[in-house]
DNA sequence: ATGAAAGCGCTAACAG
DNA sequence: CTGTTAGCGCTTTCAT
């Protein structure tokens, strides 16, 4: 069976061709190659019958014209680069997965480069992305510092974050952390939840000092309070949200429900409830954030704030593309979210087992 | 506070640099060209003072050598095309990431792909690729047609099979299906089960029906018997994962162990498990295939065959830069499988409780 | 050791 | 409408 799908490439194992240009097919066709150019660019003032003989010549030839070249000369590379912090949180992919289908449904093509937290590969990053004339960059990571932003600007490279950080100078979409907070604490309240935990990502950034101060304000808006032990820092991946739930247990006053700043770290909590039978929603409701796939087939199944991909997606792709400068940089797109009710979600326990 | 964040970039907003290029180095360093080529390019040969007059005006000026020019001349782009079928199976993108990683630190950079099942964009991913002149291409994809591989070797880009999928012309990647079957069967046997069902990938591959054959010879080899009904087509989804549990409960001989020929099949099968009050591994054992990274944390933990990712991807890397055609594409490089035991399998039960 | 000059493959003025 | 030609930014002989 192997051996039969084996077989083959060693017979009809083809020389390579010779990579053939322009000019050569302009001799074989035995036109300038000027009309080859117009010809291949559907230029719609050459003549038909040449414009056939080149067709023909170029597809016998099985000519591809050298893109490096044509980016040469017209500068633009239709390159996009998309740098993301780690493409092992579900987000990410799912998102780098939308942008390439957007991307090479207009013709452009993605450049991808992860960095690992290590944020002296982010200037490594930066480099190629210039060295490279990309026409473009997404960032999907708030590790970005200052200077290769700048650097990318300098060198008439459009930036957007795509990552509720507001990174200067660049365009930026802001996913409204704010409404998706206040909608996942409205659920939890409706369902009878005073005391509710937050599990933030990672301390070092600042926004997501935001985002704590957002989970605050949005408590205080439903009238509940927070108290600072229920507020746990994690670093968005799912050890981190069974590490916090060990935390929260160990409280006097437990929690009721916890709200997560990520799916991943909802997940952890989950997986971590469970360890410790923990019956989710019955004694613990949980909610995460962006609505992962995966979020469907956890046990149970996971409330989350849905943030529309789509939408930011198309917005970054737009933005980046959009050399009219139709947008400026002031300009800041907000992308909206939603709650996906699920069964993570239940009314507050009535019996209290404390600590 | 996001105010503040967003005040810098209108007062900040730097003029887009004059894109300067290397005679423009040369004439305000008052050297030709050429030795400003070679510097950048630490030819040896150079003199120190001219040296350090080029890199002082280089860092001043903020220059970056154009890539495009520099792969017109040279012939190699330092791009490495990778295909991916899509990017919500997690085991593609650890892959990538991975492969990302490790062409990164040898200066390559990875123009990303997914053809969503798409054939017809396998075409257009091709052809991109070419014209893009990429030093090689990945094919995590099965899907892949001959014609577009035969065109991508015709213009001298070499390409890896990295999916146990051999590809006639393509230097081969195999993973060890056939011993990571045995080891899960065996794991399986020890356990005393008997009825062990396979849950195998999507039909119209051919090589799925390999892993099929491989499945009844492994079982064959311990002794054990397969009934066709006991082999279950999925399409590599969580669904299809649930899906095939449903079939095989409604059995009249349950099977008590079912084989996965991926993780995210198997964790379909533990979701449904949980839905159903099916309690794994007490009353079914189940196994997948892969250990990405969230089998550590289904309910139960999955026990799966991992393959080793950074061995698969460190060959294809190689096997894609080899310039020198050490390896020629009748090699076949087998990446090894091991067996992860985790929670979800467990001595058969004794009590067979019946359709 | 350095510089002048000829391309790499393509596009776009400008003539004709 | 087609062809000639001058670059795009860089590397690389080949003289010097």
């Amino acid at each position: 069976m192997e051996t039969d799908l084996l077989k083959l490439p060693s017979e009809n194992r083809a020389r390579v061709v010779q990579q053939l240009n322009l000019r050569e097919i302009a001799r074989r066709a035995r036109v300038s190659t000027a009309t080859v150019s117009r010809t291949i660019n559907r230029v719609p003032t050459v003549n038909r019958y040449l414009a056939r003989r080149v067709w023909k010549v170029v597809e016998a030839a099985g000519y591809y014209p050298n893109t490096q070249a044509r980016a040469l000369v017209s500068g633009h590379s239709r390159i996009l680069g998309l740098v993301v912090p780690e493409l092992t949180n579900p987000v990410f992919a799912e998102i780098l997965q939308t942008f390439e289908d957007v991307a090479a449904q207009h013709g452009y093509q993605i450049l991808f480069s992860s960095i690992k937290g290590d944020s002296c590969r982010m200037e490594q990053v930066g480099r190629r992305m210039i060295e490279r004339r990309v026409d473009g960059v997404a960032a999907l990571t708030c590790d970005v510092e200052e200077p290769v932003i700048q650097d990318l600007l300098l060198h008439g490279i459009s930036v957007v974050s795509m990552n509720g950080t507001p990174i200067p100078g660049a365009t930026n979409i802001r996913i409204d952390y704010q409404n998706g907070m206040r909608q996942a604490i409205e659920h939890l309240a409706a369902l009878r939840h005073q005391r509710i935990a937050f599990v933030a990502g990672p301390e070092q950034l600042a926004w997501q000092q935001v985002r704590k101060e957002i989970f605050q304000e949005a408590m205080a808006e439903v009238g509940l309070e927070t108290s600072p032990e229920h507020i746990i820092t994690g670093d968005n991946s799912v050890e981190s949200g069974m590490r916090a739930l060990r935390e929260l247990w160990l409280l006097p006053a437990r929690p009721t429900a916890i709200l997560c700043a990520n799916d991943l770290m909802a997940t952890g909590v989950l997986v971590q409830a469970y360890e410790c039978k923990i019956t989710v929603p019955a004694q613990l409701s949980v909610v995460g954030f962006d609505d992962i796939r995966s979020a469907q087939f956890t046990t149970p199944p996971l409330t989350t704030v849905r943030i529309s991909q789509a939408d930011l997606v198309m917005r970054a792709f737009q933005m980046l593309t959009d050399h009219d400068n139709t947008f400026n940089s002031s300009d800041e797109y907000v992308v909206k979210t939603s709650l996906v009710l699920r069964r993570s979600t239940a009314l507050q326990p009535r019996i209290q087992s404390a600590g």
